[in-house]
DNA sequence: CTGAAAGCGCTAACAT
DNA sequence: ATGTTAGCGCTTTCAG
């Protein structure tokens, strides 16, 4: 079929293994005439089209320079910002000669015949691991990287600030003077480290300020029941995600209220379109990119042994990605009036509750 | 090191190739005594943890199951509806125990080294496909299939019905009463033959309605200084996509003026967020997913040879994926005032040409 | 149905 | 520096 090096180096009247040799350049060209020969076998090899084989070669070396991204849910992998990470993660993994593949995990295991059958050099996984995976990546050695996501205090990982976002997102709000701030994490949301951490720094946020936190669980249109209340209401809404924001910032629309006069909404992630939200949405930023950067360059050097295992000091092999409060339209100091209330003509069905305070 | 079927061989007291068939599956188990003996086979390589060698199979068959996905713009890759295309493809893929690999072509030709070198079976081109990449698949014969481009009338392919959802679009703002109507894609989008796609559609929407099509290819600041020009100005606002549509209604709002009251919008590709937009967007939609899917179908039975080239007719080889026109707030009949003024303290720098009609 | 053996194409250790 | 040779682990004829 294809040109091996076998056909060049019969062509060129040496042995295979000279004709690798030269090929991988690892003949110095001291002497002329073999500086001479290893340009005729390149001549040849181009000649030919001599393409080397990456399947032999992944089998002599017991390696293939494949990377797998493990995620768990399909929703997830390039949403909001997450693209941005595997934009940053492909990109830096390619500098090294790497590439990667998307394994999504599923029940029937067959994410293990990739991930464990050798196809792959090592792993990142996404958001979250589960035990079942982790267990068998840890019993086949696989070196592995968490890309988001601090579940195993062990395997090398890269996370986002969430606490001190979250901590200057309401400190933010309460320096605009708002005394009731509530945080909403939408009840689809899957669990996460991040909603802990976020939910962490807004709490010390709010106890280092007196102020009492409200945690939401639930759905876009419990919230707006309480929005709707009239006085008895937070003026300042902390978002987990940019995506809570957007179903509320929709919402107070249909109900003619406006942001930031109603209520002050802050988002999370500074996905693209959040600049472009009428307002534009005030929301904690981060460099995706860079985690797919360092994450990368975290395998990459796992791969080659560099970030052997410091017993059970992980600190050296655990990033943070440092976030930034980006201050636009949505939030404003609070209005002294009552504050919204429900128009008669748009009442919603079923009962006024308070939103669930979930856990 | 691993497990191979030679350490079970020996165990077992068989030799390698009937471990080999027993573990794939083939024998039949015709016989008492070999059902037996496949039985204490697997039983010892269960035991022994035992999992086929990719490397080594791939080698041996000359094929990876590996396909590689193709582009050529990072940004492009996830955005806007894409990431649906993608995650579909990798659902399906899987199904058929295959699996993809990220392949971003750069300009030092290292994607050749994977597409080329036989790390993967074959490949799906998403959006464009550069023409020496083209050449290159084509000299060795890799199986391909086109993503939403049109590129190679030769290759098996699947593209959005741009022109029809176009069209459609363009007749609804016409039968609500638009009689300017301008079709507007962002000069930062690449080249791509949806969009003399979707421009045909709207051309032939308005001739078909006795009305001048106005085709601008510019910035949004240049859109916006002709919808700031009074009754001389467009009522109705097609746009490439749901990104110039968000950019519009952001800058619309800026300027302190109404959607759809001033001006009708319509974007293109129902991307998440366009439904909470404020107004919602109104947008032509399709099912991603099912580009993603049929694409991973496509390559498969391309694979298996089940679609060979029937002499430059490949209409059996293309597929079409139909749009959807989905009304929602920011289309209404024109209002019959002069329209919106730059407001005066808002004037923007620089001169206010109409922008150029770009081809 | 089973075992022996060839082969997939490249790498690397070893001897020259 | 070059040639020889022995793997890498699995699939697949081909005899038996």
């Amino acid at each position: 079929m294809s040109v091996t090096i076998y056909d060049i180096a019969r062509q060129a009247g040496v042995s295979s293994s000279t004709v690798a040799r030269v090929l991988r350049g690892a003949t110095k060209g001291d002497r002329k005439d073999s500086a001479q020969r290893a340009a005729h076998i390149r001549r040849i090899a181009d000649q030919l089209g001599y393409r080397p084989n990456l399947r032999a070669r992944s089998f002599s070396e017991q390696r293939t320079k494949g990377l797998g991204l493990l995620y768990t849910d399909d929703g997830w992998v390039f949403e909001g910002v997450n693209d941005k990470v595997v934009r940053g993660l492909v990109t830096e993994l390619r500098k090294h000669g790497h590439h990667l593949t998307l394994v999504p995990i599923d029940e029937q295991g067959e994410w293990k015949e990739v991930v464990l059958g050798g196809h792959v050099d090592g792993c990142l996984t996404f958001q979250y691991l589960p035990e079942p995976v982790r267990q068998g990546i840890r019993e086949v050695g696989l070196p592995c990287v968490l890309l988001g996501d601090n579940s195993d205090p062990d395997v090398p990982q890269i996370v986002v600030d969430d606490y001190g976002g979250s901590y200057a997102a309401t400190r933010h709000l309460i320096s605009l003077g708002h005394r009731r701030i509530a945080l909403f994490v939408h009840n689809s949301v899957k669990p996460h480290c991040s909603i802990g951490e976020r939910r962490s720094g807004y709490e010390a946020a709010m106890h280092d300020h007196q102020l009492t936190p409200e945690f939401w669980h639930t759905s876009e249109s419990d919230v707006m029941d309480v929005l709707l209340r009239g006085a008895d209401r937070p003026t300042g809404l902390l978002c987990y995600s940019d995506l809570e924001a957007t179903l509320i910032a929709h919402a107070m629309w249909q109900y003619g209220l406006k942001i930031p006069q109603h209520l002050s909404l802050v988002g999370f992630n500074d996905k693209f379109a959040t600049e472009f939200m009428t307002p534009p949405l005030t929301t904690v930023g981060f460099d995706a990119n860079r985690i797919g950067e360092l994450g990368a360059q975290l395998i990459i050097r796992t791969l080659a042994g560099e970030l052997a295992e410091t017993n059970g000091d992980n600190t050296a092999r655990t990033f943070q990605i440092k976030t930034k409060l980006i201050v636009r339209g949505s939030t404003s100091p609070p209005e002294s009036n009552d504050g919204p209330r429900r128009p008669a003509a748009m009442s919603m069905r079923g009962s006024v509750d308070t939103p669930s305070r979930g856990d």
